[in-house]
DNA sequence: TTGAAAGCGTTACCAT
DNA sequence: ATGGTAACGCTTTCAA
């Protein structure tokens, strides 16, 4: 029991100070870590800081060192055009949180749509050190306007031009080519194909846009017989369009999706159609790997490694406000093909 | 094009002041909406801001209020004897981000695990107004802690003793009571229960006590013929209980099950004994409503709502801080049975 | 090795 | 209605 606590809220430098025979400078210099302090003081300041329970302002320390150890990740849950919000993408949250945590930087999460004007006064108004940006566009306003400031951030995601930008992607072409490839090799050859819709592949949507790359490269490349789909993350919109898409190519024998929590709708259409995978239908599909292993069969996937991805972009944004990044850092994830139950030759 | 632009990141409310020709006492006024300002001062001072810039610094204005705006989430991935991460609860964390969006508050996520230094020092380093808890104990050092301290928070569960503290929890007893008043409803008589291990339970996580008691209640209560298996949230570790439950009971028609994401575990065990769902075996679990509609066949719930939990702790905190909150505020969700696709009748 | 004091940008009190 | 200024708690010169 402590003879008295009046609040150690209230404690300032000064008290400890006060309480320890030396001057607020000393204190400072010993909370800094500072080498220039005799040992015997050191010690006993830090016994009294230890005693009083003192704690620094972090609001004081920030307004005088001009830096507040703060991150923050933009992760628009609504606007943009997506869905109303996906329960499945989240992951990329608890990397990035995580990655903060470990480096004791503190870490906010925006979910509201940004204005020029919200986004700018995040770095004026000294509310973060740098951001983490989501849902990058080919054109992106958000990243014209931080470049054009030299405000600190790294994109999951990335643009048409990333000159001197650090960030980190899937490299989504290549995962649609790989799915197919997988499916060529196991003798499928009429494949079917489900992407994000056209408008969100016009808007310039980066998953959008590199997942039909790769599937325009599929058909050049292999010799195969194909249809498309391209509906919005929905569960019943995919559904039907599956279905539409078995009317049309109704000898199919394979589907890739490019979607993730939509995959659902698929799985019930083929069904529906009495279709099973993989003895009837192999379903090769874009989804983080925790999902992919709830699905009964369990899902070949191209792995998206969401959580991963945010872990590394807060990395790359530490080094990149510590200094320790010469050049913009640019990582585009090789896919990586995890098969599962939800594949199989073709019969 | 403006003539030069001194990149407004250094601008001061002096530099406003002097370029309005008024005094920064005036200009803060305006900023803070203060009705003592003759109308075309205030006019052209804004005007001054807008063409500048302008964006006070806020952690200034945090050191001088002594409040930050700032609410976190502390959510343990780690620790406490959880899994290592439970990808289908994240709801939380993002209806709380929205509620403290839309409130015009920052949101902060502390996954890391706590230390008493470290909970104290988000209050004591005023990096917070307020906490919102998760992952509750029945008795729960950090509730303790921050009662002993009166600092402001609201829990997401509840502990033994809730006097004067504000939480908001699903009430998992009456939970348990209804999944199996469901199938008694139905005509079953034999059913399973899945619920978290004993050791949780032991350590007096919430949901494990509250649905362990609801069992206890509901076997009171009904006449059935029960047998349970307590794991924690492994899928792999739930298909095992679930095969082991089936041995011992081999006639049982039904299932409950407090799990979520373990819930794949159970659906595979019931398919790899050759049972049909609904058709051989009902099953009725805890989770949330857009989690459930992604199995097939969908899962007939009681739903966990995590996203309005998180978005009401939030609301919930606010009130609280803005001292709207006479008295403590205490909401127990009464559970609620959404009818899907994985129960019926007994044949 | 230590201390005194200026200053970070803001708000609020006290004058006028 | 407006302005001057102290104070919020800290770090960092500059001196000793």
């Amino acid at each position: 029991m402590t003879s008295f606590s009046p609040d150690s809220k209230d404690l300032t430098i000064a008290d400890v100070a006060k309480a320890a025979g030396v001057s607020v400078a000393t204190v400072s210099r010993i909370l800094n870590g500072k080498q220039d302090v005799a040992k015997a003081t050191r010690v006993r300041v830090q016994k009294v800081i230890e005693e009083l329970g003192y704690m620094p302002h972090a609001q004081a320390q920030r307004l005088r060192a001009g830096r507040t150890r703060n991150l923050a990740l933009v992760f628009p849950i609504k606007g943009h055009g997506t869905s109303p919000y996906n329960p499945l993408q989240t992951a990329f949250i608890v990397g990035a949180a995580e990655a903060a945590g470990e480096k004791e930087y503190y870490f906010s999460l925006h979910t509201r749509p940004l204005t020029e004007r919200s986004l700018l006064s995040l770095y004026q108004s000294v509310q973060v050190d740098g951001l983490v940006l989501m849902q990058i566009h080919t054109s992106d306003w958000r990243v014209d306007l931080l470049r054009q400031h030299s405000y600190p951030f790294v994109m999951i995601g990335h643009t048409s031009d990333n000159t001197d930008l650090s960030y980190i992607d899937l490299d989504f072409e290549a995962a649609t080519m790989l799915a197919f490839e997988h499916l060529v090799q196991l003798g499928h050859s009429k494949i079917g194909f489900l992407t994000l819709s056209a408008q969100r592949r016009q808007q310039g949507f980066g998953p959008a846009v590199h997942a039909w790359a790769g599937y325009e490269k599929a058909l050049a490349t292999y010799p195969i017989i194909s249809a498309y789909r391209a509906v919005d993350t929905i569960t019943l919109e995919a559904y039907e369009a599956t279905l539409s898409l078995l009317d049309e190519l109704p000898d199919l024998t394979a589907l890739v999706s490019s979607h993730d929590v939509t995959t659902v709708g698929i799985l019930r259409a083929l069904h529906a159609r009495g279709r099973r995978v993989p003895e009837t239908c192999s379903v090769v599909t874009l989804m983080p790997e925790s999902i992919a292993e709830l699905s009964i069969p369990s899902l070949t996937t191209i792995d998206f490694p969401s959580y991963n991805m945010g872990y590394q972009a807060i990395e790359m944004l530490i080094r990149m406000l510590e200094g320790q990044l010469t050049a913009p850092e640019q990582i585009l994830i090789p896919p990586r093909l995890a098969i599962r139950e939800s594949t199989a030759p073709v019969e």
